[in-house]
DNA sequence: CGTGATAAG
DNA sequence: CTTAACACG
């Protein structure tokens, strides 16, 4: 079963840059989508259609604001994930954040981690939301169900996941006080796959600022992750960083499982 | 000596549609520009200094509002007319509508005159701002000067000055109230150079809504206009609208004096 | 429908 | 630098 996690930053842009020919190319069966920014009826209804032909999919835009953050969940038909839109908790849920996703005792735990924003003033709400996730992330390990968590984090955990560690702890995605709550699902009993199979790696990145070029450089960071339950880890076949897909200023990330 | 009045929709828009070969083509001796919605120092430095070395430069943007209105009045330096912001009269000045020109007993007012905007919230502003420039029109008349007034007036006098009269007397731009005002300026001793000179030809048009179009089938109005105290109507030479002119929803006006 | 400001990333 | 909402025309 080959999973996707993908920030396209508005799903209507991406889909003007070919994201149809990387869905039938790729064909992911289960797709986590974050900052789609758009309601699905703003969606194509050609799209619409030909999506739902394949797809369960669970749409969910933020309430709070137009056109800001939300995330989806698309799964195989075939696959029969159930889909539930939010976490539980107004906060996160009128911003579209998560949706959990189950099947049998899996469970799929994605989307659009918050931004500690300029002037990290969206820190504190950030913190929380880590303590909340990790706390449900306990409680499904507690109830035996393994678990997937995946989205954009907007953390980068490690100074080897960031290109310029040094010039960015005092910016949002590194501050000491986030990769010290990224910490939390690990201590929940999730793992960073990517990680554990390349420790030493460096240069391995999921975003890069639109500002200059930093793409062709790789000028990068790594905030676009895959968590397993450390039980589900000796069923990773692959994962991997598609930083060759172009039409956002993140690139998908995959996984697969035996 | 050869005027022009331009609503660029967009100072910076309009230069990266050829503003400059426009100008370099035409040379006008005095040039109005409407909806200029930046300031001065945001125009490319380059052409900032080619136009200095040129013209005599007014530009007013608005103080009320960032990029909105604004006009400003070029003219050939050799020509050596002198330039005042406004019309002494805050709530114009404010949005940089109104430019006074002076040569000798030549008084040259050019701008944008207010829009009534939806729902017709600021027709009393346009009314008050009609009577205003009427009564300063009838001022300078009264010391013994010639007027020319020019700009986008945001109204089309008669039937014939749009395409669709009779879809739109409810309207911005065509409301009873605008076309009565209007002849304020004829009543202080103004003419309609173009239709004065054009009685009876329709389709003579500026300016084209950029929906659906417009502009392709000729479904405009005729809103930019240049009027000249009568006493001055035997000393033009021609008047005309530059409809093949692109790069903004209006085109460019000019008249030619002996 | 297009220009420009703004919020957000 | 880019997406999207918005104000204004």
């Amino acid at each position: 079963m080959r999973f996707y996690s993908w920030n396209v930053n508005g799903f209507r842009s991406v889909m003007k840059k070919g994201f149809m020919d990387w869905l039938e190319e790729t064909e992911p069966d289960v797709l986590s989508l974050q900052e789609i920014r758009c309601e699905w009826e703003e969606v194509d209804l050609g799209v619409r259609r030909q999506l739902e032909s394949a797809y369960d999919i669970c749409w969910f835009p933020a309430t709070s604001k137009k056109g800001y953050a939300g995330s989806a969940t698309l799964s195989k038909k075939e696959l029969g994930f159930s889909h539930t839109k939010g976490l539980g908790i107004d906060g996160y849920d009128a911003e579209g954040r998560m949706i959990v996703s189950k099947k049998d005792k899996l469970v799929f735990i994605a989307g659009y981690f918050p931004n500690a924003s300029q002037g990290l003033v969206r820190l504190p709400f950030k913190r929380q939301f880590a303590k909340d996730l990790a706390a449900i992330v306990a409680k499904h390990h507690k109830a035996g169900h393994q678990v997937i968590l995946t989205g954009d984090m907007n953390v980068a955990p490690e100074e080897i996941d960031l290109a310029r560690p040094k010039d960015n702890t005092k910016n949002p995605g590194f501050t000491p006080e986030e990769r010290e709550d990224f910490k939390l699902y690990l201590g929940a009993g999730l793992a960073d796959v990517l990680r554990e199979r390349n420790p030493t790696t460096p240069g391995l990145y999921t975003w890069w600022t639109a500002r200059g070029g930093a793409r062709e450089r790789n000028v990068g960071w790594r905030i676009d992750l895959f968590l397993t339950s450390r039980t589900l880890l000796d069923q990773v076949k692959e994962t991997a960083i598609h930083a060759d897909v172009l039409g956002s200023d993140h690139c998908p990330i995959s996984l697969e499982l035996k």
